[in-house]
DNA sequence: TGTACATCAGTGAACGCGCGTTCACTGATGTAC
DNA sequence: TGTACATCAGTGAACGCGCGTTCACTGATGTAC
């Protein structure tokens, strides 16, 4: 939003200063509601203070732009899944502090989701997934599965299967609420704990448990 | 793909025909993969072999045009997903037949289906969901969740929270296979199956279900 | 210490393009008398 | 049957705009001698 503000130039060797600054700045539209198909080049340098040729003095084009700009918010997708998961001990617990603060951070930055998750993108519809920066994140996923597993905790089951329904239905929640917005959703933290019990029988301690121990009760 | 051709005039009397043909043109540009945002009401009248101010003989501006092709899609997903749930007469068998043709729909008319759930537009932002369209067809899934319930086939629960889980799973499926492309995704039979399996307690005979019952296996 | 020069961060003007929309029109077909 | 007119489906040219990108430049700061 610092829209207008004439920006001062950097001092020498620090030119390098402003590449962060326009992604920054790119960031800071896409969460204010702006499409990555409709952001553009010339929006970024204004939102930045500056020119809109100064931006080819760090990038190419807009498309690598855009590309840093993403690769910069899945980065910033990662910290917020590690810093969540790094607060508790048990595989359980961990399991579920990621998949929360994966959905809190969809339904709390959006615009930056979106272009991770729900943009198709030329580099991406290329490279292969394996050893892809996303098939890293996705890996935490299977080892964390893969522990409850292992300490007795979740169904026995193979992890990559079932993290690969957990995935999408956390994905579901979160991208839905954002295009359903006049849906009466459940709570959060009660939809993330549902969904990690389906899938891997943890007992998180969700209502749809509770009615499974009273089953015979009529609806 | 029928750009360039010259379209005859319609006969006196049948302008409207025009109308139709927009939208189906509007249509063929999202199945080849132009995204909502950057669908031009230029390159619609253009794909319909039409001159562009054309377009306002039927339609007040581009937002109209857009809105009523989004109406068109949404029918065209409810026409799909009514077709297949009426080839099979138990409701477990209809549940997965529904839930099956949402998700082989979005995979197969991504460009349709992105604009009905993964794009917001200014309507559905103010709207409420209640009296929606979009309300009538989670509805019947809510439906069909409750007959499974009331035939002793599923696990006694709330459908319409049931429901709240298995629609986002679905889409969560369907959609990333469009993001995650290099993914190695299970077959969507497969996935779906265990999607309602995991939230109704119906059993599909999935792998999952199979590995339930030789618990004891090592992995 | 002074000065010429190189480097560096960034700019302003201009380009060609496609866009949404407006406007006055064209020319075929139907209708009234 | 002939003709004047109305209706209807659609067009071509033009508008102002924002876009991505190129180009030659500016002016502050550092460096060599």
């Amino acid at each position: 939003m610092a829209t207008s503000e004439r920006r001062p130039r950097n001092p020498q060797g620090e030119g390098a200063r402003l590449r962060d600054e326009l992604i920054t700045a790119a960031g800071r539209l896409l969460e204010a509601g702006t499409d990555l198909d409709t952001l553009s080049l010339r929006g970024v340098a204004r939102e930045a203070g500056v020119a809109a040729p100064s931006v080819y003095l760090h990038f190419a084009s807009k498309d690598a732009l855009l590309r840093e700009v993403r690769q910069a918010h899945f980065e910033s997708l990662r910290r917020a899944i590690e810093l969540a998961s790094a607060t508790v001990q048990d595989p359980a617990a961990e399991l579920f502090a990621g998949s929360l603060a994966y959905c809190r951070y969809a339904v709390e930055h959006p615009g930056s989701y979106r272009i991770l998750f729900e943009t198709p993108h030329a580099t991406s519809r290329l490279e292969e997934f394996s050893g892809s920066r996303g098939e890293a994140a996705f890996r935490t996923l299977v080892d964390g599965v893969a522990e409850c597993i292992a300490a007795g905790i979740a169904r026995p089951g193979d992890p990559f299967r079932i993290a690969c329904d957990i995935w999408p239905a956390l994905h579901g929640i979160a991208s839905l609420r954002r295009t359903a917005t006049g849906f009466p959703w459940p709570p959060l933290e009660d939809q993330v704990r549902g969904i990690l019990e389906a899938f891997t029988g943890i007992p998180y301690g969700t209502q749809s448990a509770v009615e499974e121990t009273t089953r015979d009760r009529t609806t």
